[in-house]
DNA sequence: AGATGAGAGTAGACAATGTCAACATCGTGA
DNA sequence: TCACGATGTTGACATTGTCTACTCTCATCT
């Protein structure tokens, strides 16, 4: 039972806060490897816990994720967020939130994977409550932006425009996800001008949009699905 | 195919395909269970044979998958190019390549991520040769289209005009690639309007690239890396 | 204060898996 | 014919996810 390694400084019996570590732990594993292909018992180990107890936080190694990518999400909502400040044309707003997502994407391909690849939830198993909310606080960001006119002219975000806007998010978000995704993939490149390269995709996608803005509407729903 | 084992008849020692059967089972298993996580051991079972049989054959899961995520590059370039056929418009048969390329993702999510969801190669250890080769043989359909006049004139496929070119898959790819997997995750929806949402996103795109067709070009390749 | 009970951590066990090594079986070319 | 290489088989091993049963700690109730 002597597990003490030091001189007399004993760790407590319990750890204090071992949820956050182990999700901790995990976002440092995922962040070096680059796979989520970790075990549980690594992670246990990094907190100094014995295998089993984080199980007591966590139900499976699913579940697990699920914490880790909604942590994700929460650091892509900040930064989208904070991206946004200090720039008042609304167009520049949301040019700044595309690179952000973009950017976020590209400096930790695995998390993002994780938090797009749909390990978690599909049609069958909905993805954890948590992700959802984090991925529609999100939305509320682009939304805002192309409310305030960043298409070129304002979007009153009223229960009439709702099909507008969100014809108009969902070309958004497809077209910088998949740009992300080709980036992370090293399908297209260089990478050492994904900047530039982003930014061509980006300024010709909104030039488009607010060309076509009146015509976008279809029967679409962006984010988490609405009837749940 | 004589592979009964009914009264007397013994399956031969050896199994005489092990490798095409090995590589059916695995995408038999991947569009059924919609997930990378079955074993090599699974597969070996429905295939009759031992569990290290598999070994003769594939060095380790990571090279099974990789022939599976090959297999499914073929597939999908058939699908794209057998599109286009009896179609003369070419921004229809664009159109057509974009339909089946987002249709092929929906109908099986998980072979779709094992193609480009990364679990192979990244920029480290780049991707087997024979992937690579496949999905350059889907960038050709595409570029036939573009070079054709999909886009409103005749871009003659000369290296001159490589960068333009390339920059306007970088916009159909991504864009195309992302709606796909939104539609996947069921981030958007709802599914029963898919063809009439991909319809959508695809002809806005499509102007939108016939209306910045000539400053698209940036410094970009697509497809897989060049310089190897 | 002392009992107690729930939350948090530990120990041990189990089946399944990826993979290694040693052996068996077959067709084939010298 | 016979040895050999490709293909399959068996057995073994460490690792993993997860179950069950146990222990420790501390706040709360009497």
């Amino acid at each position: 039972m002597t597990k003490d390694i030091s001189t007399t400084e004993q760790r407590p019996y319990h750890h204090g806060d071992l949820h956050r570590a182990i999700v901790e732990a995990a976002l440092d594993v995922l962040s070096e490897s680059q796979s989520t292909e970790f075990s549980l018992r690594e992670l246990a180990r990094r907190a100094g816990v014995s295998h089993n107890a984080p199980y007591k936080h966590f139900a499976d190694k699913r579940e697990l994720l699920a914490a880790v990518s909604a942590v994700g999400f929460e650091l892509l909502a900040k930064r989208m967020a904070d991206a946004t400040k200090e720039l008042d044309s609304p167009r520049e707003r949301l040019a700044a939130i595309a690179r952000a997502y973009v950017c976020g994407g590209v400096n930790n391909p695995a998390l993002y994977r994780l938090m797009f690849g749909g390990y978690l939830g599909g049609q069958d198993n909905g993805r954890p409550a948590i992700e959802r909310t984090a991925a529609y606080s999100m939305k509320a960001v682009v939304v805002e932006a192309i409310c305030d006119g960043a298409l070129g002219r304002l979007i009153p975000n009223t229960a009439a425009n709702t099909r507008t806007i969100d014809g108009a998010i969902l070309i958004f978000w497809s077209q910088m996800h998949g740009l992300t995704l080709l980036l992370v993939d090293s399908l297209v490149g260089p990478s050492g001008k994904i900047e530039e390269l982003s930014e061509g995709v980006l300024q010709g996608m909104l030039d488009g949009l607010s060309n076509c803005i009146p015509e976008i509407p279809v029967g679409v729903w962006v984010g988490p699905p609405p009837a749940e």
